[in-house]
Formats: structure tokens, sequence, C-alpha cells
DNA sequence: GTCTATATCAAGATAGAC
DNA sequence: GTCTATCTTGATATAGAC
């Protein structure tokens, strides 16, 4: 079954959320699927097999996304406050995005993973960049600024912001959306 | 020895800045001193005791910067580009701050941990709304901003930033450095 | 305060039956 | 494709000698 195997990813993704790679197991998986530990290893013999579908799977829907927003008419202001609650929706209050967790984990994953989500974190800025100089042909930023210098830090903070919320609470990351609202207004 | 104490919840934070807080072990904290996992064990019987000596420590850390900050008399852009700074260097490039590494693996921390996390969190944010309202009243900023919002989103793309630094390289945090000075100047 | 030795447990992983 | 059973390893933790 097909569907096994991305039941599996979609719930490793979710625990990454939670927990981190590290600290998830396939024991936490086999629990909440209702089967033996066996089992999950008979679709991914090992944890690196599952981490490179993980990643794959992120990659894939990174690039969907860029895609989308390429080809969606609406206001750069609008993409980006789609992006934000995508975010914020994604993961409930406990959550984190789960490539900030599996940097944070980097220096455990194996080669294969690690290259994965280096690709993935760059996958995620051009789409931020694409995002933001959209505004600044929508002469909704100033012409001098520098595209990769605001997509990173606006990235940057959206990510900062759900590792805050977590401990914080969700105002939080409301506070970073206004703020960045504002700055897209005024730069 | 005090002084032991002391060595062993250095290099835990250091680790904690690398792996993580589940990923780091009384293995490596014993090869790396020289002495046996046992002798870890005696001055921090349980791995709880040293989390809860480790978010002391940085909480006490804290609290000095923020005494610092606020008798100190320079510019409150100076004390930005140093609070900044402080981070880039404490940890070298593989390093991440290790609050945020803490906030990640929040899920598997001790409820004592989380405690003192949560603490902390709250003194940092502290320390950058210091900051910020510094700024405005020397009028760098504008009186209209909201201090709480653009602390938190400040403070959020550093963070954010060191995450994505470990797999993008230098750059990240230097654009976002230069981003947040721009904001600053701007708003 | 550090050591050796050992207990205990959970995690990743494999073999072979059904 | 899932199961039971088992192996191995590494991690937390403790007992008791030096």
């Amino acid at each position: 079954m097909e569907n096994r195997k991305k039941q599996i990813v979609d719930l490793a993704i979710k625990l990454i959320q939670q927990k981190g790679y590290v600290a998830f197991s396939y024991d936490d998986i086999s629990k909440q699927l209702g089967v033996t530990k066996a089992s999950i290893h008979y679709h991914f013999e090992k944890k690196e097999d599952l981490g490179k579908a993980i990643t794959e799977r992120l990659s894939e829907s990174l690039e969907n996304s860029l895609l989308l927003i390429k080809n969606s008419s609406v206001s750069a202001e609008e993409k980006l406050k789609k992006f934000i609650q995508q975010q914020a929706e994604r993961f409930d209050c406990i959550e984190i995005c789960p490539i900030s967790s599996l940097q944070t984990d980097y220096e455990s994953l194996p080669h294969s993973v690690q290259e994965k989500i280096e690709e993935v974190s760059r996958l995620e800025l051009t789409i931020m960049k694409e995002i933001v100089s959209q505004a600044q042909t929508e002469k909704i930023i100033n012409g001098s600024e520098d595209v990769q210098s605001l997509a990173v830090t606006i990235l940057s903070s959206i990510k900062g912001a759900l590792l805050y919320r977590r401990v914080l609470g969700d105002d939080v990351l409301v506070a970073v959306q206004n703020q960045v609202n504002r700055f897209l207004k005024k730069s």
C-alpha cells in the first residue's frame, strides 16, 4: 500500500514539528498508526530512508508553492499574508516549522538528509525573494531595498517567531506579522 | 571542586548549541573533559539537574546583560549592534542560540526546565524591548511604533537567521543585521 | 571527586513466520 | 504487509571501591 508510506511520512513530519528528528522514534509512529515497529521498518528500512522521504516531501511541497506564487495574480502583500498564515495554521501552537526543526538537528542528520535540507532552505528563500521582488515591482517597497536581505529577514523573523510562540504564546507571531506588514509599507 | 561544575555547564551549553538537549549525552561531556560518565553524574545526578543548572546560567547571564544595557550610556544603535555581534561571535558558524535550541526541544524537556526556558525567553524579550524603547527616546524610530512588536520581530529575525546560517552560510546573518539597521533608520 | 562495574531501558535494526 | 522475537547499541542511572 503506497498510501501507508504517505501516512508514515505525514506523521513523521508532524512529529518532527513537535519533538524534532532526534527525539521522534519508530515506536512513536508505529503506536500512532496501530502497527508494529517492524512494519514501519518494512516501508523505510533505516531512519535515514525516512529522513530522505521527509525532506523530499518538503522539497516537492515548496516547489509546488513556488509555482503557485509565480502564476498567481494576487498582490505581493496578499501572498505574504497567505505565506505567514500557512505557517501559523499548518502547525498548531506547540508545533514549529519542520524545516527549522531539521536545521536545529542538523548535526545529527545523515549526510544525505543534510544535503536535502540545505536545498530545501534555499528553495524557501527563493519563494520569499519572489514575493519581495514582486512587491518591489508593485512599488510597495523602495527599489533601492536589497531583495535578498529583505527576504532573508522576513523569513527568519517568521521562523524565529514560531520558536518563541511555543513558549510565549500566539501573540508573538501576530506581532511579527503586523510588523512585517508595516515594514513593507514604509520601506 | 565548584570549578568542575562550571566546566560541565559550560560544555553542556556548547553541546546544546551544536546538537540540542536531546542529542547531547553524559558520554559526550565525560569524554571531552577526560573523566568518566559516573563522575559527571556525581555533579549532576540526573540530566534534569544539569538542565536546570544550564537554564539558570542562561538566566543569570541575561539578567547581567539587562543591567549592563540599562546602565550603559551608548546609543541604542550601538547596543543593538553589540547584541547581534554577541550572538554571531559567541557561537561559531555551526552553532545556534542555546535558547532557540531549547525552545525546539521544548517537548522533550523536564517540566522544571520548561518553566525556566519560558522565563529566559521573556527576559530576552525584555532586553530587546529596552533597546528598542531607548531608540524611540532617541527619536531614531517613530514614536508610533509598537515597542513590543518591533522588539519581538528583531529578536525573532536574529534567531531565525542563526538557523539558516547553519545551512546557508554567514551571509544570512549579515543580511539580517544590515536590514534591521535599515529598519531602525526608516521607521 | 573520580573510578570500575553494572543495571535498566529505549531505540534502531534484522530474521523469519504468517 | 504485518507480525513476534531477538539483537545491538547507546544512554540514563546507581552501587560501591579507591
